[in-house]
DNA sequence: GCCGAACTAAACTAAACAGTTTAGTTTAGT
DNA sequence: ACTAAACTAAACTGTTTAGTTTAGTTCGGC
């Protein structure tokens, strides 16, 4: 994972090779390409040229900025990572009933596991997980791993407060985020799901959130 | 999926063409190589050399079995679908008590959900899925839905029975089989999760059935 | 022992692809 | 205006691949 991690293509360059003007962001004009091209096609079906043509950029400026198609797989794995904004807010959180707090979580995640890039991602590295372990468990703890952590504390939090009985407060955060998947996500990363309209995911969560409480509702 | 159902290589033959000697399973030997291969690399991955090669047996008898390379990779698909006998008995299930009953289909369940070639399986029907979403579909139905129908209906049972409260059988069995799966099989098809033992199996099974007997038991 | 179908090994076609190179053009800073 | 670096289009290298073809071999049924 050479270190592509997208410098800010600074302006004063040191030494010499590599591109950085600050006229034009072709590096991110080739990083959009690359994420379009590669979350549509996967890894090996996506072309090199392709990407370049869709970048509207010469093959070998992408070769400039990346030297290798998997240094430029990474780079943009990295980049996705780093844009999709886990809805982590707690902050008041305690004001509210853990019933509140919880479809609140709920339902602001379930928008974000239903979006098309990020079942798409999903696809990417399961697909890929073999060729690149470093990547699947860099998104992993990025992603995921952090919305668990963040809802266990928040079960400790509230299990001390009086407010709900959670003994395993990380076993209970994986179940609830098994409740808020389930099967329906496995049918989404088959395509066999329409994205759900506000009101059923409002259902579905309600009913996740019902069962939940009833083993760790005080 | 132009219909290659794979055919018990018949002895008797009608009109012409195709290879249907009883002496040698070389057709078999074919869709073997092939679903190691492409479970192994995915479907791009996998090279008709390789499958041929690895079937002891000439590229051109790959083509006089399988036209197509997707021709191969649907065969392989809808044998995989075949070969994999859901634990779906029931039967005696109502002389157990519902806890019983829902922990012994959860274990076999498990077990079969965590098996490298279901996973690997999976990783590949994921990719594929805008590729061939007719195999997608194929495999959901003859999979995980006639699982999640059985649970859903041995759920009404057992309300009606009025051994449990199961007001909607079909959201509660999804909502059983994203407790059993939940983030952990997350990290088993990104490669993250080591097989893990009957002991953690059974742990993880009992905590399950713990939260969803508290919301539907009786 | 002969026929025909199944098979083999290997060469071949045509296309795609990652990555490089070249020769020339644009652009920004001085 | 001059210069150096960024950029372009396009040709090129070497490899891999799906799928075909060819010339010849094995084998079962009769």
């Amino acid at each position: 994972m050479t270190s592509t991690a997208d410098a800010p293509t600074g302006s004063r360059a040191g030494s010499r090779a590599g591109p950085r003007t600050g006229r034009a962001s072709k590096r991110a004009a080739v990083l959009r390409a690359a994420t379009e091209t590669f979350l549509r096609d996967g890894f090996r079906g996506a072309s090199m040229d392709d990407i370049s043509r869709r970048a509207g950029v010469s093959k070998a400026t992408v070769y400039a900025y990346y030297a290798t198609k998997a240094d430029l797989f990474g780079a943009m794995v990295e980049n996705l990572r780093g844009q999709v904004d886990l809805p982590l807010e707690e902050g008041h959180a305690a004001a509210r009933s853990p019933r509140r707090a919880l479809t609140d979580f709920a339902l602001a995640h379930l928008a974000l596991l239903q979006s098309e890039p990020v079942l798409s991602l999903q696809r990417l590295l399961f697909a890929e997980a073999r060729r690149t372990p470093d990547l699947a468990a860099a998104f992993f703890r990025s992603g995921p791993a952090k919305v668990l952590e963040r809802l266990a504390r928040f079960l400790e939090r509230e299990h001390r407060a009086g407010r709900m009985g959670v003994a395993d407060p990380v076993r209970a955060a994986e179940q609830f985020m098994g409740l808020l998947m389930g099967p329906t996500h496995f049918r989404r990363l088959l395509g066999l799901e329409k994205p759900g309209t506000p009101a059923e995911r409002r259902r579905h969560v309600d009913d996740a959130v019902t069962t939940f409480l009833a083993r760790y509702g005080i």
